[in-house]
DNA sequence: GTTTTTGCAAAGCTTTTGCAATCCG
DNA sequence: CGGATTGCAAAAGCTTTGCAAAAAC
């Protein structure tokens, strides 16, 4: 429904920012950047096992892990420990609000929260100040009909 | 060092919100409430081994899980995929400044933020919105002397 | 006395590591 | 060629579950 997006060509010049340009590499970051908003590492694994392009599971984590370390990804926990990975596309961060019913994670105007952690930074005395902030709901398709409540209706 | 409150008494009443009334959920729940800030399930265990008060860490665990889905504790996720437990006191809660060198746990001011996350509840489309927000720096005091920099030096 | 709760041991889960074979440059 | 990279299998870490003994009501 929400990922269509044309993904780039094979991203040579990112590859390269990690080491050397293997096709294990490409085809994880292609993945990666195929697919809109978060993914876990054994999804990711899973749909190129699918794919017909088989890679390794160490290596997916472990290229996944050298691009978040190299800045070209965002690493979120979700409820149960599993880390999800997003492409960052620039320099800056975006956040999201994440559906836990169908995954699906729509981006939000964040700058009044980029302006409350830099303040903090400034005014706290800390240094090397980072923030998470992670937004999550139940969006109005699965609010509709596709889920009923598999949460158990928790409010807030 | 930081954690000098006056703990409060035998939180019976607390208790009785997740089923009987037993002296390990008493000691779980008072040792969880000493703590200022976000405890893991096996730091607070260790805690009350060392104080001669034995509980299995299975009943911390299963102590913790219990209140948090009472609401009467908060979860978040530290950067290992570890499980932090903080009582929360009231309705609302705070956001905290973490050191990632001692642990200590500062409160910011954080009505931007709950301001911000209200909003986009409102305006997404989304329900049952719910916000996580970490910050996490070097406070002033490890930045000092203790450590030098066992992070790398990675600039934000 | 009955039902819940406890706690040990074992399993479950995601993620990381060791090491020989392989591929990139 | 030489060194980085891959991937399988095994290990690590945190959390959950099964089940008999113990405690609460």
């Amino acid at each position: 429904m929400a990922s269509n997006r044309p993904h780039a060509a094979a991203p040579s010049q990112e590859v390269a920012l990690i080491g050397r340009l293997t096709q294990q590499r490409a085809i994880v970051l292609e993945a990666l950047m195929a697919v809109e908003g978060f993914v876990g590492a054994q999804a990711l694994h899973n749909r190129l096992t699918g794919d017909g392009t088989p890679v390794g599971l160490t290596t997916v984590y472990r290229t996944l892990t050298a691009f978040a370390e190299a800045g070209r990804a965002d690493i979120v926990r979700d409820g149960n420990g599993e880390r999800l990975f997003r492409y960052r596309p620039g320099p800056d961060h975006r956040h999201y609000l994440l559906c836990t019913e169908c995954g699906l994670s729509r981006p939000v105007d964040s700058d009044p929260v980029e302006t409350w952690a830099r303040k903090i930074a400034r005014t706290s005395g800390f240094t090397n100040v980072r923030h998470t902030v992670e937004l999550s709901g139940i969006c109005p398709d699965c609010r509709e009909g596709t889920a009923p409540s598999p949460n158990g209706g928790r409010p807030a």
